[in-house]
DNA sequence: AATGAATGAGAATTCATTCAT
DNA sequence: GATGAATGAATTCTCATTCAT
C-alpha cells in the first residue's frame, strides 16, 4: 500500500508555513495524519499518535493545524482530489461512452488497491466530516454524470436520468471496490470489469421472446 | 422516522434478563441505543445518553450489556436482519428476473427512508464494528446473487458472473439509498426505480447499427 | 488446600438464621466468602462473587450480613480461633518449655500448608480489618508469653522480658510459614524445626573461649 | 514520621520527564503517592488524592506513570533499597556474628519509627504487588544470611541452616518493628534489643544439670 | 427467606488543547 | 519554530447496597 502524498497547502488559515522548514514539517505531519488515520480511524487516531509518527513534539502540531477536525478535513479534501485525478488518467483521451465507464472502473479499482487507506479515510468522513463526504460523492457523481451526458450527445448512450444513473454506476464502483479492493484483491480486475461493461451495455436480462 | 425493533435476546453472554421487568428494561435500552447511534453515531454516542433516553441509571445499562461495543453489535445484527426482513417482504412471492431487483429495490428505498437511523447505524459499523459490517453485506450480496442465480436457471437472466453482480447491484441500491433516500427524500421513488430498471435490463448503451 | 470450616453464630447482630435452611445459607455464604477472599483478597472479593460461589441470589447476602466488611471480620475472628485450636491441638499435653515451642511451630506450619487461604485472609486484616489483625496477633502473643511465663516457673526457661521474647517468636513462627508454608511447601518440616529448635535453645553464637 | 525519598528514575517505561520541570512534578507526585499509600493503604488511595497532594492536575499522574500500580511498584522498589541502606549504615563496619545483628535489629527498629509509612506500604505489597513484597523479602533473608554465613566462617556462628536461621531473624525483626516501632513507639530500643542479642546469643533454655 | 433488578457514587483513564520556555 | 509539560473535562466501568416482588 503506498503512502499518500497530500498537497502542501492544506494548514489551518492564518497557519501556513513560512519557511522551508516549516513546509517541511508540515508535510511530514500530513503524511503521519495519512497512516494514522488510515490505520486507527477518525476517533481511534490521536494527535499523539500523529506527532509520535512525524517525529515532532505534540505542540508543533497546533503550529500548523487548529484541531483534528481540520488536518481530517484537509485530507479528505486532498484524497478526494487524488481519486479524481486517479480517474481521470486512469481513461483514455478519445474514450467515449460506456467504454469509457468500463476504463473510470479499472482505474478505480486498481486505485482501491493501491490506497486501500485512502479509502478507509474517504469513507469514514461520512460521519467524522459529513460536509467533505457529500462534496466528494456529490463531485464524483457529477462528473460521471456529465460523461453519460457526452455520451448521450454522442449518441452512444441512450436518454435517461443520468442523474440516478450516475449515483447508481458510483455505487457499483465503491461497492466493487471495496469487496475486490480493500478486502481481498486476489481477483484479477481484467474479471471483474467485464461483468460489469456487459451489465452497462446491455443489461441482464433475457429479451422476451416474440 | 420509525423507532427500531431490536429482537429480545440481544443481552450480552450471562446479561440476560430474568424476569419481565428486566426484558422489559433491556428493550427501553435498545431503543434507546438506536436513538442515540441513530442521531449522535457510534464514538459521540454515551452510554450515559443511552441510559438518559430510556430513563434508567448508568449503573443499569451493565447489567445487560458488556460495553457500548457489545449493544452496538447486538443493534447492528438486528438491523442488519431487519433490512432483509423488509426487503423480503417488499418483494411480490412470484416476482422474478429484473422484475423482482426492481421490487427489491423500491423496498430498500422505501425503508432507508423510513429509517434513516438504521442506515447511519449499519454504516457507521464499518468502522465501530467491522465484522458485523462484512457479514451484513456479504450476506446481502448472497441472497441478490441467489436471486440472480435463480433468474438464470429460470431463463428470465442472461448467464453471467453473478457475485460480482450481485456486489454491483448492492452497491447501486445502496448509493440510492444514501442520496435519494436519506440525504433527499423529496424525489418519488417511482421515478428513481424505472431508471434503474431500465438500466439492468437493457444496459444503457445504443446498440451500434449495422 | 482443605476448605475452611467457620463457626456457624457468625451473622450481623439481628441477623441471625431462625430456621435450618437459613442456617445452611449462610452457611454456604461463609464457606464461599472464605474462598472469595482467599483467592481475591479483601478489596478484589465482591459480594457477587460471594454469592455466585454460594449459589444464591445477591439480595440473600443481606438476609445475614450488613456489609462486606461484617463477614470478613466474621471469617477473621473464626479463623484466628482455627489458628490457635490447631496450635494447641498440635502440642502434647505434658510438652513444655522449648520443646513445647518446637511442637508448636511444627503445628503452625503444617496448618499454614494445609490453609493457605486463612494465612493470606489473617494477613490482609492488617489493612482490612486492622481491629481483629491486632487481636489475633496480640491473642497470640499472649498465649505464647503465658507459655513462656510457665517455662520459666518450671526451672525450664532462663528469667527475660517474655513479651518481647513472644512477638520474636511469633514473628520467626510467621515468617518460617510464609516462606515455607504458603510460598513453597516442599521442604521437610523436619529440617526447618530441628534449626529453630537449636536456636531457641542455645543460641547460635560460639561461647567465647576462655 | 519522616517523608520517603524515592529515586527519581521511577517513571513507568517512556515516560520519563525530559526537563527539570518534568523532574520535579514527578517526584512531587512520588512524594505524594508516598503520603496517600502510607495514610489511606493501596486500596484506599486515589490517584485524585495523590494528585491532590502533589498539586497537580489529575492528568499530569499520567504523564509519568500508567497507573495506581505502577507508581506503587515504584515506591515498593525504591523503600526496599531504603531499608536495606538504612539497616546497612546503622550497622559498625567491624561489626561481626550476633553483635551485628543486633545492631541491624536496632537500626531497623530505629528506621520503623521513623518511617511507619514505609512500614505500612511494604506490607501491603503481600496484595497488591507480590513480586515486589517477594523480592524485598527474599533479599532481605539473603543479606542477613549472607551476614550468618560470614559469621560462621569467623568461628562466631555455629554452624547450622543459615536459611532457615535467616528467615526466623527476619520473622523476629520484622514484628518487633510492628509491635514496638509502628504500633507502640514508647519502649526504649535500648530494653527490646538486649533481649532478643540473648535470645540469639544463647537461647532461652536452662541447660539442664547433670 | 429468597430473588434479582435498579441505583448512583466513585474511580481510573484518555486526550485534545494551551502555554511557558 | 519547536518543544513537551500541564490541564481538566468527559467517559467508561465497578460494585456495595437497597428494595419491590
Amino acid at each position: 500500500m503506498a503512502t499518500a502524498k497530500p498537497s502542501s497547502s492544506a494548514a489551518s488559515p492564518g497557519k501556513e508555513p513560512r519557511t522551508a522548514r516549516g513546509a517541511a514539517t508540515m508535510r511530514r505531519l500530513l503524511d503521519a495524519a495519512a497512516m494514522e488515520f488510515g490505520e486507527s480511524g477518525f476517533y481511534e487516531a490521536s494527535i499523539s499518535g500523529i506527532t509520535r509518527r512525524a517525529g515532532t513534539a505534540l505542540g508543533t502540531f497546533y503550529t500548523y493545524f487548529d484541531s483534528k477536525e481540520s488536518i481530517f478535513t484537509a485530507l479528505v479534501r486532498d484524497m478526494s482530489a487524488s481519486v479524481a485525478k486517479a480517474a481521470a488518467a486512469g481513461v483514455s483521451p478519445g474514450s467515449r461512452g460506456v467504454d469509457r465507464e468500463r476504463e473510470a472502473l479499472a482505474a478505480f479499482l486498481r486505485f482501491a488497491r493501491e490506497h486501500k487507506e485512502i479509502y478507509r479515510i474517504i469513507d469514514e468522513a461520512e460521519f467524522a466530516d459529513p460536509v467533505s463526504y457529500r462534496a466528494h460523492y456529490q463531485g464524483t457523481a457529477q462528473r460521471i454524470a456529465g460523461r453519460l451526458d457526452e455520451g448521450v450527445a454522442a449518441g452512444l448512450i441512450s436518454h435517461g436520468d443520468n442523474e440516478v444513473r450516475a449515483w447508481a454506476i458510483m455505487g457499483m464502483n465503491v461497492f466493487l471496490g471495496l469487496r475486490f479492493g480493500v478486502w481481498d484483491d486476489s481477483r484479477p480486475i481484467g474479471v471483474i470489469v467485464p461483468a460489469v461493461e456487459a451489465l452497462l451495455s446491455a443489461g441482464i436480462a433475457i429479451p422476451s421472446k416474440r
